[in-house]
DNA sequence: ATGGCTATTATGTCTGCACATAATGCGAAG
DNA sequence: CTTCGCATTATGTGCAGACATAATAGCCAT
């Protein structure tokens, strides 16, 4: 008899995987699963709700639960800061910025920030290393209007550790893709043009008003990996 | 007043963004959080678990529940089959089984799903197709012990759909990378040689005995990104 | 037969209570 | 003065009951 909302899980876990529920098929009701497992229907639903956002199960009112036909697995990635990555492996780290300049962004830019396209932004280039050797090349648009004055010594300070310091909590995107090494980034990087570079893209705005805040693409020098267990 | 455990989600997340809530520091305990909202313990305690899962917030017993130093982003993707993501854009999709022999696999792969090192294992190299033009080059390494026999006719299914529709809950790892493409990759994919792809290696074990499964390999073509909100 | 209304039912959430668990800090014993 | 142990306290989890919400299924009227 399964005691605990994660034994609970478990044992439903292990109903799917073995076929006593087949997938696509309606598992028994909250009432009834308590019931057999001796228990409070708010801990089945606890199980089962927790399964349900893990995209086992599927669940409506009034319909049931029932097993998902594809299992949509869900992987998720601590997204840190580069300082943190770099020291965690136990490397010297540090930032250089390598220009730093006051300009309209490119037309994507300014769409996805949702900000008028003359508008001009603060263009910040840097390259981030871990013990004299560059690791990622950051290409950042920020939008001026979230930054104090006087403005923070970005030679000193990375851009994104100021901003998770300073500025309030705020939704943004996330993509990942592959890239060809441009010109600028081979230099930098130290590595031949047209080199395969792991590309990360986010884009940042909302903080108080729904405001713009920052568009930045990494580009990872070869060798990196985001890994993460299932 | 909020009302209901998101609106007191909401509430909390509010407080640490304008820093009502400092980084770092301890906020009220449950009890005091539930007499100021006029709900039940209950209530809060969903709210603040569902922030600490999130990253936002810290909690440990007694101690109390802290705002999160450095507010690690977990950002989530939903790992779906390629022919769902092919057919949700609108088109038409295909898989091409390319190779398929029986062999030893190389000693990382062997490592990786703890398998002996003379183990033949199933060597599968496939193209997925959208539409007629090739999207992911995929090379698998497949435990033939997981198979039933006759084997599943893996020119008409693909590997993957078979997997996850015939094979129990598993778990694995997962990590993206960018690499060039090889000779093989390039043909298949019809791109140049040394292009950049972006690289998803899948590690997949366990089921009932914690045995391996499967390892996987897909080359995606450029172009593709993989991309979630925060 | 068909279209719309209603009763039914499963899940979603909340309350108030209880006990379990873990970590902290203070006090007593050596 | 140090160290061990216990009381305190905040979170973790469970239970029983209640109401809310949504969606289905069946009924009734047309």
């Amino acid at each position: 008899m399964p005691k605990g909302w994660e034994a609970i899980r478990a044992e439903v876990i292990q109903r799917i995987s073995t076929r006593i529920w087949p997938a696509g098929g309606l598992i028994p009701s909250e009432q009834a699963l308590a019931l057999e497992f001796g228990c409070a229907r708010a801990t089945v639903n606890r199980a089962l709700s927790e399964l349900a956002g893990a995209g086992l199960l599927e669940r409506k009112r009034k319909a049931g639960t029932r097993v998902a036909m594809l299992p949509v697995r869900k992987a998720s990635f601590a997204i840190a800061v580069i300082r943190a990555e770099v020291t965690a492996r136990g490397q010297a780290y540090a930032v250089r910025l390598l220009a730093r300049s006051l300009a309209a962004p490119p037309l994507a830019v300014a769409l996805r920030l949702g900000l008028p396209q003359g508008a001009r932004m603060l263009h910040l280039q840097s390259l981030h290393l871990a013990d004299g050797s560059p690791q990622v090349y950051e290409d950042r648009w920020l939008n001026p209007a979230v930054l104090p004055l006087p403005e923070p010594d970005f030679a000193k300070i990375s851009v994104n550790e100021w901003l998770v310091a300073n500025v309030a909590y705020a939704s943004g995107d996330i993509a990942f893709s592959a890239a060809a090494a441009s010109a600028a980034e081979a230099l930098a990087l130290a590595v031949a043009p047209g080199a395969a570079l792991f590309i990360t893209e986010r884009c940042t705005w909302g903080g108080g008003a729904d405001a713009a805040i920052t568009w930045v693409r990494l580009a990872h020098a070869p060798g990196y990996r985001l890994q993460t267990l299932l």
